[in-house]
DNA sequence: CTGAAAGCGCTAACAC
DNA sequence: GTGTTAGCGCTTTCAG
């Protein structure tokens, strides 16, 4: 195993050393066109011999692929970007560009300008695109060019597959085990407005209540923790039979379980919380969050390997979504 | 404003447009070189008239200067990858390396082959590094060729500058605040054995408690909630007159909380606590977490611009964390 | 099945 | 100051 690492090994060492033009060579390490078997060992082993790793960036110029995926999440303001859930979207991404050699870069599409999205298209260098939270005119924007390159965690289109929690399914499954447990007032802190994703949920929601004949009571959410805190007081002081809070997202169910002990309202005594994702602090809080799961590392996984690999996807992938049961609810 | 946007400019388009050789276009563009105030203005306006964007491919094949910054993180498991403290490193450098036109890979450090980050710098698409608490083995295995394009955010060495929280001030501050709240039995709950700058805190902790005359108790942690929770019955069963426990890492603090609660212990009345870090749910917790900032996406920016621009930076740039006081100690 | 040769888009000497 | 000329390391026709 001595290897001669020698720093900078070029496809063309490894031929001269397999005894084969570097089109061999080339043709053998990645894996297309043509070659015997004799010429496939004999570049194997010689690339394994001198520790070759093909350099990505002339990869890249040769095949006109990109060097790196962008990440552009959606969002009223650029802070967006150090939401912790798109921390662990970047983070999965990254881990996949890894192993095929390729990095990840982080944008922020604002709201008012979808067209940003475009922009990102223009640069050679960027390969695929994972869109994060995108709303219809960003969808919209989307150029033709960048069919197959580009996949959404949100909402899609006829040209954007979608990778997304089955959210719709996961309300579904939380507002049955409130029903179930015999709760009839139960209360929605949504998504953001302009979100087109969150509203699955807010239809999920809709349906079981009516069908159950509870009434729907929606307040708008934005995910935030101080959001949920404040939505405990105006829905207590609005519907004050209220007997269950359903919130989209953890923190802020989190933060309706702050708002509610400020009320001294009793939870799950007077008022079953549940949120949406199962974040690691959910196990954590007191009562512990009654909430449904969201996969979020493998959904980003999903849709950056479909990215990366152009993969034609089907247009919409939905990951289970699972309900964990704790105090709250 | 009517771009003429083509897709795929290239810097002849522009130089062409502008009556320029590319070589001068690319002075002007990279800012490298001389150029005359007229043709540097003819450059710019075509560049902006047909929407230019340089192809990072290209450029980092020309300069050999690498189109991605590896973030490798060291760790016992792989499992180190899905921390939210790396997600949100990995997301800020993500930020800085999209503002200059290269990506971001997420790699994982094994602490038994220290040298896997030699590896990387054989990987000529990858321009810089940043280590993620390192061990000294990892820093010594880092090759000369690294140098000026490595950085560490944990310990540094001489050939790798060093980016981090200041956790020996932070950590002298927590103390200092539960010494002057008249704590005398604190116990702390350190980080991984193998983690070289989580020392420094054990240090500063030492030095506090031994000057106020109060004895030194040390238990291992790992930064999880889950060992936070077995650490605190740990403590009190060993120590039943403690009234004062700081740990490293608010998860851990926060599960030091719920073993406490679990025992029927009183917090703040007959124990304090006080984690690092200041995560999102500390000021969710109940009571909320006495704990002490950590700035984690400046110093992730900080160590990835050095990188990036190869800027040669002092060895040891540490940032300062700020005591935030809540209702638990 | 294999090799020669022509680029991919950019930068860096080197003359002028 | 500026243009000409070579590459950077890889892929990909196109002959053989």
């Amino acid at each position: 195993m001595a290897r001669t690492v020698r720093h900078g090994v070029t496809l063309e060492d490894v031929a001269r050393l397999a005894h084969v033009s570097s089109a061999t060579a080339s043709r053998v390490l990645s894996g297309r066109g043509p070659a015997s078997p004799d010429a496939r060992s004999r570049v194997a082993s010689a690339a394994g011999e001198l520790g070759y790793v093909p350099n990505g960036a002339a990869r890249a110029l040769a095949t006109r692929s990109g060097t790196r995926v962008a990440v552009a999440v959606g969002g009223r303001s650029p802070h967006v970007l150090h939401d912790p859930y798109v921390a662990r979207v970047v983070a999965a991404t990254a881990e996949v560009a890894a192993a095929r050699g390729v990095g990840v870069s982080l944008h922020w599409l604002p709201l008012h300008a979808p067209d940003e999205v475009a922009r990102l298209a223009e640069d050679r260098s960027i390969g695929g695109v994972v869109v994060v939270n995108p709303t219809r005119p960003v969808l919209d924007a989307v150029p033709r060019s960048m069919r197959g390159r580009i996949a959404s965690i949100g909402v899609g289109s006829r040209d954007v597959p979608s990778f997304d929690v089955d959210n719709g399914a996961g309300t579904a499954g939380v507002v049955a085990h409130l029903l179930a447990r015999g709760r009839r007032m139960i209360t929605m802190v949504t998504g953001p407005a302009w979100l087109p994703c969150a509203q699955r949920a807010v239809t999920a929601y809709r349906r079981a209540v009516e069908a159950a004949g509870s009434p729907v009571k929606l307040v708008p959410g934005d995910f935030t923790a101080a959001r949920g805190e404040a939505a405990a007081a105006e829905i207590m002081a609005r519907w004050p039979d209220t007997d269950a809070v359903f919130a989209l997202g953890d923190l802020t169910a989190l933060g309706v379980l702050g708002g509610l002990r400020l009320l001294g309202v009793d939870v799950p005594g007077d008022v079953a919380v549940a949120g949406f994702d199962d974040i690691a602090f959910a196990s954590l809080s007191r009562p512990g969050l009654t909430t449904t799961t969201n996969p979020v590392e493998r959904i980003a996984a999903g849709a950056a390997i479909s990215v990366l690999d152009r993969r034609p996807s089907t247009p919409l992938t939905f990951y289970p979504s699972a309900l964990v049961l704790r105090d709250s609810a």
